[in-house]
This record gives structure tokens, C-alpha cells and sequence, in this order.
DNA sequence: CGTAGTTTTGAGAGGCGTCAAGGAGCGTGG
DNA sequence: CCACGCTCCTTGACGCCTCTCAAAACTACG
């Protein structure tokens, strides 16, 4: 399928407290090494599966960054998610053994490759391994149901703001700083997940720019003061 | 927790090929009655379990309906779906042992109770069973992934033509009227779901009224022009 | 038969979408 | 190295959809 396939291993992965193997023993680990045996590269702009493509495997971020889109046939468009380092990508195909939505890398990235069929040998197996899983699939249902909550009951405003929030919690996970980041995707796409309109996404960028609660230049974001942000999620002004 | 136990068994229920046992061999469905040995009666306005109650088990819906929300602590209130006989409640509670959400049923209904870790146990000894259970969780994350499609692109009449054409569907699958339909749920509980105020709900039924798509008495709905409504759906006049 | 909850309908306001134009950043090629 | 074109972003003006506030009608239930 790929020509760009590497030898890895989980157990030497930097990742392995963010990923699929968290919490694993070193022999359970070793398993899941001879499970999880090749990486993907997928470079910016491509995608990693598309909707309708058979199911057969989750994929880990390894590096980059991804979105996840459904486009109906009536050509609306919907990003349902962006992935970082260390997120699973893949879980709704598990449903009808295809695809149903798109996955595409914002930047030059990289996945592992976990064949499904064998993560459920192995969870058969495992009792932690098999845990981990339906966790992972329960903190995606939680994820997305906090998603419709900013969807059905924000405004504009309280969006940006917890967007923003998200993005550099996840970040600062990952060892990066809390108040500064740079967006790996276009204000379409962010208003695409927000549910509004780019034009209004800049503009509530500019807002929160003239209120000096950051400072943005193009896709670079400062947060000058986290409390602001976190204040205007929770200012029920509502909608 | 509740008097009001009842022993059942899967192998006899007439939801078997809707439900959590679907496509399990005789011998598979008669180790999962070992399972699912009690059955919990919900009184209508009461929670079968609420945000922050310990996790142990999934929930199938036996008779009646169901709403689960979550509520913030600013007071925002949003539905994160409605569930009917046959459909699974308590897969938000995996990931971080405590429900995520409240789920109350809109009548009095009754509910299979499947302990989780009984669950897990078994299939780890059935391949069926499992595949079944990640199917499930996949279902869910692709029936939200179309709520934020809704939610993110569609305008108050494309939204709850949507809505009504879902909740036939399904209640079509269950052996109920393609074209008619009695809602449990109120205006304002619809107007959470779909994120509008309940009086928008109210005005845009009165539009397709006067469009003679449906008849409206309260509570009951007939449908009297199922394409209308899915041409709403799909106008695309975008938001 | 009264009361509370739910639904409908109206009038007015405002937030966000739409349309449009201009600017900034960046890669490509001369 | 600069010019050019492309994509992305910003900002303004205007209009509409949906929210807000309010009142009345209807239903259910005690």
C-alpha cells in the first residue's frame, strides 16, 4: 500500500504514556511490538484513509498533526476532529468495515500501523490491553459529546475560547509550552469544527487581540492571559 | 440500588437481533444470560444514573426512552442523544469509571443491567461478542460525528427535518409506523439536541405544517411528505 | 376545576452569515 | 533576487436567521 514502511517498536517509543501501549507491562509491551510493526508516512495535504475505504487498522500519530472531516454527498463538510501525537485515528470504521470519514495530515506526519484484527487478538489476551481500548473509545464519545455541548450552546466567542483552551492543554501534554502555539490548520477549518464561518473565526481572533487576551500573527498564537479565555467559556452568556 | 429486579434472559428476548447479543451463536447467548441476570425499572423523570455515579455497567434499553445530557457547572445543558429499546446507555462511563452524563428516562422504561466487567470477561472468551461490543462503541462515535455535522452546518429546518426523519427510521427498525410518531421528548429537550431555543423548534414545525409536510397535535407527529423532508435535509441553503 | 407545565405566536434585537475588496505570506520561476 | 501568482487572512457593510422577551392558549394532572 505504502513504500514508506520503518521497523519500530512501542516499547522504545517516547510516546508510549500518551499512546496505545500506556500502562502495559514490558512483557505485555513486547506483544504489542510484534502487533504494531510498521509506520506510515503521509505528507501534508494527503490523507491517511478516506470515507469508504475498507477498515483494517487504528492508527497512532506518531508525529504531525490530523483532521478528521465527513463530507456529505451534498457537499457539506464537517471537521469532527483534530489529532496530535499521541491520538488514535480510525475508530469509526470499525462500525461498517469501511471508512466514514476522511483523515488528513495538516503537516509531513507519520503513523503507526495497528492491524485490528490482531489488537483485538492481543486484547483477548491482555485484560489491560483490552481495557485500554474501550477506553479509548469511550474518551472519544466523551470528547465528542463536549463537542455537540459547544456546538448546541456557544457562541462564537465561548467556541474560539475553549478551542483555543483544548488545543494547548493537549499541547502542554505533550511537553509544549501553555500559552504559546502555532495552528496547524486555516481558519476554515477551525470555523469547519466551530460550526462558523471563517470570516467570523478572524474576527473573533481580532476581538480577542484587541482585548489583549492574545497575540496572533497569522498561524503563531500567544495567550497572554489563560484566565480571560477560561472566564468567556464560562460566561453563559448564551446563545 | 433497586427493588425492582427481574431475572430475564437475552436468549428469549425479542430485541436479541437489535441488542447487544445480535448474531451470537445459541451456546454464546446462553453464557451471556449467566451475564445479564437483572433487569432495573426507570420511572419516568428519574435518572437511571447521573453524572459522577461510579461506573459498572452498560445499560440496554428494555422498553421506553431515554435521554442522556450533560450539564456543566455554568449551568449549560446540552442532549447528547435519545436512546430506545434495543440501544445502549453508560458507554461515556468506560474511560474514567464515573459517568460522564446523566440518563433519564423520558417514560417509565426498563433497562437490562450488563455488568461492564462481566462484559469484558466474556469477550474476551467470545470473538463475536467482541467485535460486537468495539461495533457499538464505533456506532456511537459515528452517530455523534453526524450530530456535529448537524450541528455545525445545518440551518433550523434542515436540523429538525434531520431529527424527525432519524427518529422514524428508527422506530421503523423497531417495527413502528414509517410515517407517524408520538415524541417523549418536550420542544425545549429538542431544542437541546439540535442546539435551538425551544421556540424556534415550535415555529419550525409550524412552518412545515403550513407546508403540509406534517400534521402536528402536540405530542404526536404525521408525516405526510417524507421527500419534503429529506429535500430540506439536503437543500444545502447552507447556514 | 384550578394550577403547573408545555406549546404557540408575536415583536424586536442582535449575532453571525454573506458578499466583496484588499493585504499579507510564501513558493515558483524568470 | 525580485516578480508573480496563489492561498490564506483580515476587515467592512449589509441582511437575515434565530434568540430574547412576553403573553396567551392548550393539556395534563391532582
Amino acid at each position: 500500500m505504502d513504500a514508506h514502511s520503518i521497523k519500530v517498536a512501542c516499547s522504545s517509543c517516547n510516546l508510549r504514556e500518551l499512546c496505545l501501549p500506556m500502562g502495559l507491562s514490558p512483557d505485555e509491551m513486547s506483544k504489542l511490538d510484534s502487533v504494531i510493526t510498521t509506520r506510515r508516512r503521509v505528507k501534508r495535504g494527503t490523507s491517511l484513509f478516506n470515507t469508504g475505504d475498507r477498515f483494517s487498522s487504528l492508527y497512532a500519530v506518531r508525529s504531525g498533526f490530523f483532521k478528521t472531516c465527513i463530507t456529505t454527498a451534498d457537499g457539506r463538510d464537517q471537521v469532527t476532529g483534530f489529532q496530535m501525537t499521541g491520538e488514535i485515528i480510525g475508530l469509526d470504521g470499525i462500525v461498517n468495515d469501511r471508512h466514514s470519514c476522511d483523515a488528513i495530515a495538516l503537516e509531513d506526519a507519520e503513523v503507526c500501523v495497528m492491524p485490528f484484527d490482531q489488537v483485538e487478538e492481543l486484547s483477548r489476551e491482555f485484560t489491560t490491553l483490552q481495557h485500554h481500548v474501550h477506553k479509548i473509545m469511550s474518551r472519544e464519545i466523551v470528547r465528542d459529546h463536549s463537542v455537540m455541548l459547544l456546538l448546541g450552546s456557544m457562541r462564537a466567542e465561548e467556541r474560539l475560547a475553549a478551542f483555543l483552551l483544548n488545543l494547548v492543554q493537549r499541547l502542554h501534554a505533550r511537553g509544549f509550552s501553555q500559552s504559546e502555539l502555532i495552528l496547524r490548520m486555516t481558519r476554515e477549518e477551525i470555523g469547519s469544527y466551530l460550526g462558523m464561518k471563517l470570516e467570523t473565526v478572524s474576527r473573533t481572533f481580532s476581538k480577542f487581540v484587541d482585548e489583549g487576551i492574545i497575540d496572533v500573527k497569522q498561524r503563531y498564537v500567544h495567550i497572554k492571559d489563560t484566565d480571560a479565555l477560561r472566564q468567556i467559556v464560562n460566561q453563559q452568556t448564551s446563545k
